[in-house]
DNA sequence: ACGAAGCCCTGCAAGC
DNA sequence: TGCTTGCAGGGCTTCG
């Protein structure tokens, strides 16, 4: 189940491992993923070079680039148009008075095409970086091929992941423009959680667990943090004070950095994309662990159900 | 606008 | 042993 702290740990495996790789082809070999994959990806996308590896909340961002040299036809349109038209960028900024001196003949335009393959995880999605030569397995259902003989196979049991590509900035894709602030960016405060949480009466962990309101807390986390800030995940989000959520905000960022510097949770589904677990299990206080002595004050963690999810927690410590 | 439920899907575990 | 059932989960979508 990755959450924050496992994409981030695989997007710094990733960018030990491609950056600066060019994608030769991409397979798809099952495109029923939580959106059906669009065939853009496999048409586009090859011959890109992956120049970054960002993320934003749960999405791992990869930013290819490509340098192409287009024949173009001496119509009357500018560069820029022509650029336009195709989705591409102008890399030479020759003016269009030295691109209209060449009217009349056939000539040679360079540009870069910028595209981002964008791609979640879902619930049971992984991502491995093996030699393109090794068979496949069941749900391995997308392969990013290199040139150097080596691919980034995703793979995804549970089919809760998705992957698409688009030449527009993405962070103003509808899926990632409306996303809350990052947890461990600057932008993210108890104040700013105090805010939106006005006049709200759902549960104070389900408001957690809302994109608008902060990314990259999923089950797992959000009750490890409710814990440390010492709040029962029952309360209406309203009903936090500034000083609670103040509490809270540092909590959540301690919980995000610690697990990152883990390398994430393992529980089931997750591991590095070179294979290793993650070790943060080892330090989850209330997480699954229904019925053991709470760590602060040792009597038994309770477990209930939240907006259909299973929260973690001690009535004596959490209030 | 809000809150809750539904849905997508497979693997695993528990119960019979 | 082999079946059925329930549960897990993110996050978009639908319904009230």
């Amino acid at each position: 189940m990755p959450e924050l702290p496992e994409v981030e740990t695989i997007r710094r495996g990733l960018i030990q491992s491609i950056l600066g790789r060019k994608i030769e082809k991409v397979i798809i070999r099952n495109p029923r993923l939580r959106w059906p994959i669009a065939e853009d990806l496999a048409d586009d996308v090859p011959g890109h070079t992956v120049k970054g590896i960002s993320r934003r909340g749960k999405y791992l961002l990869f930013h290819l680039t490509q340098e192409v040299h287009a024949k173009v036809e001496p119509y009357r349109i500018t560069r820029q148009k022509h650029a336009k038209r195709r989705n591409l960028h102008v890399v030479n900024e020759h003016s269009e008075h030295v691109f209209n001196a060449v009217r009349g003949y056939e000539t040679t335009v360079a540009y870069s095409s910028q595209e981002t393959v964008i791609l979640h995880l879902g619930m049971s999605g992984s991502l491995r970086v093996v030699p393109v030569t090794v068979v496949p397995e069941k749900h391995d259902h997308v392969d990013l091929v290199f040139d150097g003989g080596d691919c980034l196979r995703f793979r995804d049991p549970r089919r809760f992941g998705a992957i698409f590509k688009t030449s527009a900035d993405p962070l103003t894709h509808p899926l990632l423009a409306d996303l809350g602030p990052e947890p461990l960016g600057d932008t993210f405060s108890g104040e700013w959680l105090f805010k939106v949480s006005r006049n709200r009466r759902v549960a104070v962990k389900a408001f957690l667990m809302e994109g608008k309101v902060v990314v990259g807390l999923g089950n797992i986390y959000a009750n490890e943090a409710l814990f440390r800030a010492a709040i029962l995940p029952s309360r209406p989000a309203g009903s936090i004070s500034l000083p609670e959520y103040d509490t809270l905000a540092e909590a959540i960022r301690q919980t995000l950095q610690e697990a990152v510097d883990s390398g994430g949770t393992t529980l089931r589904d997750f591991f590095h994309s070179d294979g290793e677990p993650g070790y943060f299990r080892q330090r989850l206080c209330v997480y699954g662990r229904t019925g053991e002595p709470c760590p602060q004050c040792g009597r038994p963690i309770e477990q209930q159900r939240i907006c259909q999810r299973s929260s973690f927690f001690c009535s004596h410590c959490q209030r």
